[in-house]
RNA sequence: GGCCCCGUGGUCAAGCGGUCUAAGACACCGCCCUUUCACGGCGGUAACAGGAGUUCGAGUCUCCUCGGGGUCACCA
């Protein structure tokens, strides 16, 4: 049975590249018939957030992505929440102790402050010297005893090869010599967090260890961990981050590093699982767009990247663009009613706005700005009226709308049909191109060179009354 | 700096020794459609980081150089 887990810290926000990776673990678990376990790793309690872990909780299952075994659903091999495991640590610590395979250490930061300075100053790399090794199992424990604080170190052997295979990355070797003798147990007691994963995933079964691309150069030393203890080593999944350009990883500074601002941005959720799914990850074929489910069937690390890939938001906008175009005319409107009330034009009629509006919306937050012109008509001017494209200029205009206003007044009743055959019929009459009439038409009513659809819906939009105020506004500015 | 990893168009990427005078998508440009814009249709510009090898043959294998990233904490 494969068991990957999701081990975020409680920060508050979630990352598009901790989304990435959940989803790849999830998605690689899941595919296989496998357990997705999520694990919360706040060790760190001065970087407690509030509700922190709802945000991880919402989005995940927001997003489909549902966990087998967690804090809040327990499981068999709970606490999932990594504070509430403390205790189990340093057992495990103190029994590679007494295997030789760590250490008590008793110097303190200041010494260690001192020896590191002087080997930079030698222009060394700094490696812990192993100088509590050495001690005797008496002194130690009379150390201990005498309340003198400790923290336990692994002890790296001097000579030889710590290796491990990424089933991406291949095999990863590293000389032990390179390698420093990492702190197991801290000197308040709790673990390191290399120390805790390493015990936690196997505690927990994991099976496949998914996880970001920068622990591929020490994962070498977590292996010397699980060969100490003799427990099976899981498989290896490193992936890499997403950056925002070539040197410098999506970060929070950028203002577009988290799935929530993209959510205020106006993008679908579909759409940035889908983009997201894709940066770092292909098929196999062409095929771009993916349900959650047929993620499910067709995830597969063959696809995966070895290099970075650069977040392109076009690409998303473009993708979700492709995805609002695909909604259900109830779901459009769903979405952009928030967007429609904002603007003011709640009140019109929702079929002609999700019709003119549906295929040019990219992202919901565009809707606003673009209708704008429905309740207030801009301040424009006159100049709106020439067109070479529509053969429009002051002149022309003024004659369409000399003898569009008295047709529409006379127009029994005001619906896009009658504004339709009353408008093509006129310039059919007199031979004139459509373009030529509606060009003045249009502008006059909208008062906006580019507007979401044409003079008949906007027409239809505002109603008699209105519109036959801006027909005379515009005919007054000619 | 030591060690580890990565390197195909602006971006995502296919490619796993010959079918590469290198696919597809986004973006960009042009044309068509058209009631402006968008949608849609058609077409175009644009890449194997560089150099040595190996081989009959290299984007694909090896080495070096260069570029980039990661890591070297009692942080996670």
């Amino acid at each position: 049975m494969v068991r990957t887990r999701f081990a975020p810290s409680p920060t508050g926000y979630m990352h598009l590249g901790n989304l990435r990776s959940a989803l790849y673990t999830y998605l690689y678990a899941k595919k296989q018939g496998g357990q997705f376990i999520l694990r919360i790793e706040d060790t760190d309690q001065s970087r407690y957030v509030e509700g922190a872990v709802d945000v991880i909780y919402n989005t995940l299952r927001d997003i489909g992505m549902l966990w087998d075994e967690g804090p809040d659903i327990g499981g068999a091999y709970g606490p999932y929440v990594q504070s509430e495991r403390k205790a189990m640590y340093k057992p495990y610590a103190e029994q590679l102790v007494k295997a030789g395979k760590a250490y008590y250490c008793f110097c303190t930061n200041e010494e260690l402050d001192a020896r590191r300075e002087e080997s930079s100053q030698k222009g060394e790399v700094w490696k812990y010297d192993k100088h509590c090794l050495h001690l005797s199992p008496e002194e130690v424990q009379k150390r201990i005893a005498a309340g003198e604080p400790y923290v336990i170190r692994q002890n790296v052997p001097l000579t030889g090869e710590a290796s491990f295979d990424d089933v991406l990355y291949g095999h990863i070797a590293v000389d032990c010599a390179e390698l420093d003798d990492m702190v197991l147990i801290k000197a308040d007691g709790m673990p390191t967090y290399n120390f805790a994963n390493v015990i936690d995933d196997h505690t927990m079964a994991i099976t496949h260890v998914m996880r970001g691309n920068e622990y591929l150069a020490s994962t070498p030393k977590y292996n010397l961990l699980y060969e100490a203890f003799g427990w099976e080593k899981p498989v290896y999944i490193h992936m890499t981050p997403i950056m925002r350009d070539q040197t410098h990883k999506l970060s929070k500074r950028d203002g577009d590093a988290y799935y929530e601002d993209y959510l205020k941005k106006g993008y679908l959720r579909e759409a940035i699982v889908n983009y997201v799914a894709l940066l770092g990850w292909n098929p196999g074929d062409e095929r771009e767009f993916f349900t959650l489910d047929e993620l499910k069937e067709t995830f597969d690390v063959t696809g995966m990247s070895k290099s970075p890939a650069i977040f392109d938001v076009n690409k998303l906008t473009w993708m979700n663009a492709e995805y609002v175009r695909k909604l259900a005319p109830e779901e459009f409107t769903r979405h952009a009613l928030p967007y429609y009330e904002q603007a003011g034009v709640a009140g019109m009629d929702k079929d002609i706005l999700c019709r003119i509006l549906q295929p040019r919306t990219e992202i919901f937050t565009q809707i606003p700005e673009v209708v704008d012109f429905l309740t207030a008509l801009p301040d424009y001017d006159a100049e709106l009226f020439t067109n070479k494209k529509s053969k429009t200029d002051s002149a022309v205009s003024a004659e369409v709308l000399d003898f569009v206003i008295p047709a529409l007044t006379a127009l029994p009743e005001w619906t896009e049909e009658a504004l339709h055959e009353t408008l093509l019929g006129m310039a059919e009459a007199r031979e004139m191109k459509n373009g030529t009439l509606l060009w003045p038409v249009r502008i006059s009513l909208a008062g906006k060179l580019v507007t979401p659809g044409g003079a008949m819906e906007i027409a239809t939009l505002l109603g008699r009354e209105e519109s036959l105020r801006r027909l005379n506004l515009g005919r007054a500015k000619l």
